[in-house]
DNA sequence: GATGAATGAGTATTCATTCAT
DNA sequence: CATGAATGAATACTCATTCAT
């Protein structure tokens, strides 16, 4: 019985790893986080309490390594072409790709959007991807003031660009703020009710884009 | 010093009960439910941790209790000539109100928002108004079914009648769904950025009542 | 049953510190610190573990305030006619009062010398009182580092007059080092062993004052 | 590579159990044996943790190993020429080679010196030591009675032996405490400051010497 | 009514020890 | 032999709730 090699431990690692994120994610986003005890999870799980702490320092590094995961595979999907300019094309799929992860991956945004109520812990998360952000090569993250400045930035550009020349009254920040909180209350209700209608959900993104496109 | 009425004594009960809950919601809302504790509601509202319990059952009941009564606070709020028929002018006296009690009423709101993130709470509170409604003259509640299945039918109703006969793509749930989304994003945005920009605000509920009524 | 007064409480307050003190004091210089918990102090001391914390933000705080209160009762216990100067009687006066108290707070020191033996403790608590005697008023402590250069100072004063004047050999940092050591190995002695002689403990001290005084 | 001998295997095996204990003492005595974890030890001793097991029954064990070692060490040191008569050279001897060890080995009487300040420990090891010395062959140890009777058989002897003829006064066993203070005193002191005066330390030991030979 | 001391169930966390490979 | 993943008992600490005064 030979022991086992470094390859054979660091993917008993990653594995379990993922497997404790996913069962916390699952249960900080139904339950929340203060309702979720380590005992729920490890048992969920299918591991011990003590197991946990082999692989994250405490319960808050846990849920951090969760929203940088999440976070993290987020910015890639969303990265490509990403030149500075928002085309139409671009933003209808920026919108499509939006809502398809609000469908596969609804208990972060669940979790997100819970997070983002909370006044302390929206301070917690926001200073600790300013602090990143200083060091050379991190990936900007949403929330975060650059790359929220970069991403409004490329908005207002898109929405100052597709200005009816004939329309004087039309106003672009307007227009981008309702445009985003459509989005938004969009979001949160696909957060907050699993079972929405297909159709419908279809349908309105349609209209979204066709409004804003 | 005569000693007090027994009238005088409810007033000071009243009083003490509103300054619990006062100060209980505002923590609650920015320090989470859990975060918060007796202590430190009684610590703020000026009174021993004992006499809590001399106006609260518990911390639930305490935060069922904010509930309630701001639901109720609501429902008075956005009760007048609730004849079933939503005329434009209603619906924009409704959005103004809406984006009013929005600013007035951050707190509860943020707190609304959160507990609703979770889905064993909302379970919970639904279940209770449910129950509540069963037994006469209760007040019917936002989100719950009743509530909800009046308003909603109000709302359909209006954006059914104001399809214009031309257009034959107008689907009016879109629309309505629409409508609702970007007013709920309005409403996250609005609870959970305290310093928006007063004018925007303002000209982006003009655009929703100009597209919606 | 008019509720208790402020002066009530506080005297059940001071009453119950003084209590967990003495008997965590006792506890921890018998078992050690790490092998005391929490709950055994609770239990002897007749109370629940919970009431600790009502005291005590933590089990290191409870140390560090036992640590404190006997080194205050220390100094004030040797600080009489600190004029700077030791008299030979001075000298016999602080031999037999030190000799008095390793008997009397026997606990304390044993607890002192266990605390000096590991390297980080005793950094820990030299900076806290490093950093207290900045602060005006303060009471300098054994071993931090001002008190020790002004006892050291007297001491080496004491020894340095006291040289004989035919007596070419006599170094007086080896004799006060020689005295240094005796005490500190009887101090060592008596800590460890309960039960010591009276009559030799006796004669011993004296024979220390004959050498040295 | 021809495969090893048993006894090659034997050789590789001591010194890996001496690298572990080694590392182990140094850990024990300067960070305290609760605050030293198994993992610390192995991965100072460039082990894994299991491997530990496979030398050492428990953590327990391991430290019982280190004082029976270091007491065996001890005992080989001390016991040249153990007639059971002590000679002036020979008590001259005894001090120069305590204070020898008392540097080379500074871990250990550190660790020495933090087990016998509490209680339990000592009692434990006492009894450990008591019961091994009724198997026959064992080597007594410094603490254990049968072992301090002896020592102090011979030092009572010793002192009672020196006494001049002359000086009524003469206590034998109060100058044997006297003089087995001091050099516990010195020990202590010793222990504790890595950085005592190397001249100093010599001029002391010389005036040890030259008082108590 | 009013106070805060007191309780104890519950939770995160640590760490010696075991064990499959 | 060797590894480190896995376990679980132990422990510090929190906080809603009770209760004597």
């Amino acid at each position: 019985m030979s022991p086992r090699t470094p390859k054979q431990f660091k993917e008993i690692r990653e594995e379990k790893r993922s497997l404790i994120m996913d069962t916390a994610l699952e249960h900080f986003a139904s339950e929340g986080f203060h309702n979720t005890t380590i005992n729920h999870i490890a048992r969920h799980a299918g591991i011990s309490k003590g197991l946990m702490y082999n692989y994250f320092r405490s319960k808050d590094e846990l849920l951090a390594e969760i929203i940088d995961r999440s976070v993290t595979e987020m910015y890639m999907y969303f990265d490509s072409d990403r030149d500075g300019i928002l085309t139409g094309d671009e933003f209808e799929l920026f919108i499509r790709k939006l809502f398809a992860t609000l469908r596969d991956k609804r208990s972060f945004w669940q979790l997100f959007f819970q997070l983002m109520m909370q006044k302390d812990v929206m301070e917690t998360y926001l200073k600790r991807y300013a602090l990143n952000e200083n060091s050379s090569g991190q990936i900007p993250v949403p929330q975060s003031p650059a790359f929220m400045s970069g991403i409004a930035k490329m908005f207002t550009d898109y929405f100052v660009r597709r200005k009816p020349s004939l329309n004087a009254d039309y106003d672009p920040v307007v227009e981008m703020t309702m445009c985003i909180n459509t989005i938004k209350g969009f979001a949160l209700t696909s957060v907050l009710s699993g079972n929405m209608d297909d159709v419908l959900y279809e349908k309105t993104i349609n209209r979204i884009i066709e409004i804003y496109k």
